[in-house]
DNA sequence: CTGGGACATGTCCCTAGGGACATATGAGAG
DNA sequence: CTCTCATATGTCCCTAGGGACATGTCCCAG
């Protein structure tokens, strides 16, 4: 249930269409938090049912723009303090990682080169997002602060991920039993 | 689809029941991979049904031990190799973060405490692991060669998290307007 | 020998999410 | 003026997963 909460938390920035909203998602939130159109429109339907949020005004081409109501504000502020935080966590590469041995060398060596790869680009794609934050491209708004720490966030886990990656290249493939 | 191939690899280590492999993904997976038993013995049946692992015994309560089909064992080989891997990530803290400009500044300091403190406990943890496996209480197969990697890697993210969560306790909550 | 608890396997239902498909409309190119 | 593309919103179906509930069985304590 925390798509519910991201939208109203990025409506309590301001009026947007569900058009918006995701491309938002997929801009700054896509690889801590995917979210498809379809389930965005549901779910805005669903919150404006219930008043959290609301119709602000019809544009062209049927765009709707949302704005978020008092109970919605209350009901995110209520997410954030009084709900517990689900640190659930589902990354397949380290599924992966405890079949390794399953690999044989080289296939392996090829794999942890691409994700040591696939991870410093992402890293790198927050940095730059940081450093045009840290430039002021996006103003000094408390949103934008609070951005900013989302991005470290990113910037730290790719790194370590990345670091992990290359680190793992270095580990011998399998070790001669135990001389007792 | 990634319960199915973790479920192959545990089973490529040796035959097991759905109770030791509930057991191991509690134990050892928990964190990055968490799976309920109801699914798991869905899973094991299905996996039966096509031929991927069979029944090697029947023991005591019911128990049914399974053990990997050269089939199987196939199907998680070209997993590891062909099969693109899944990067989606689906941190709720990180989402969370974002709307941290909607607390207010004492209980968003206690929120990033609490959330070091967990961060940090976990990496204990790993840590541990990694020291009891380290000083060779799990042998030094080529599976806990792999097992190392996966705890490496636990470590190290949940390192990444508890030092964000810190750092992010001394950013300033908000800035004045930019100074023009 | 009886009762409780750990072992062991399952069913059922509901929600969240992925992905394919459908459709309306305004803007701009030619 | 027409065609195409980007904008904008949705429907539909299927699978994965969470969580409550149900059941059988062996072991051991008292």
């Amino acid at each position: 249930m925390s798509l519910r909460h991201g939208l109203l938390g990025l409506l309590a920035e301001g009026p947007a269409s569900g058009y918006d909203l995701a491309g938002r998602f997929t801009e700054l939130l896509s690889s801590v938090w995917p979210a498809q159109h379809p389930k965005i429109y549901a779910e805005l339907n669903k919150l404006a049912a219930e008043g959290l949020v609301e119709v602000e005004s019809e544009g062209p081409r049927r765009r709707k723009a949302y704005r978020i109501t008092d109970a919605g504000i209350a009901e995110v502020k209520r997410w954030l303090t009084d709900v517990e935080v689900d640190h659930t966590m589902r990354l397949q590469p380290l599924l992966r990682s405890l079949f390794f041995w399953l690999m044989d060398t080289d296939e392996l060596q090829r794999h942890l080169e691409a994700e040591a790869r696939y991870y410093r680009e992402l890293e790198q794609n927050y940095r730059d997002y940081a450093a045009r934050k840290d430039r002021g491209e996006f103003g000094y708004s408390e949103q934008t602060q609070s951005m900013r720490v989302t991005i470290e966030a990113g910037i730290r886990l790719y790194s370590a991920l990345a670091d992990w990656a290359e680190w793992a290249q270095t580990v011998p493939p399998a070790k001669p039993a135990k001389p007792s």
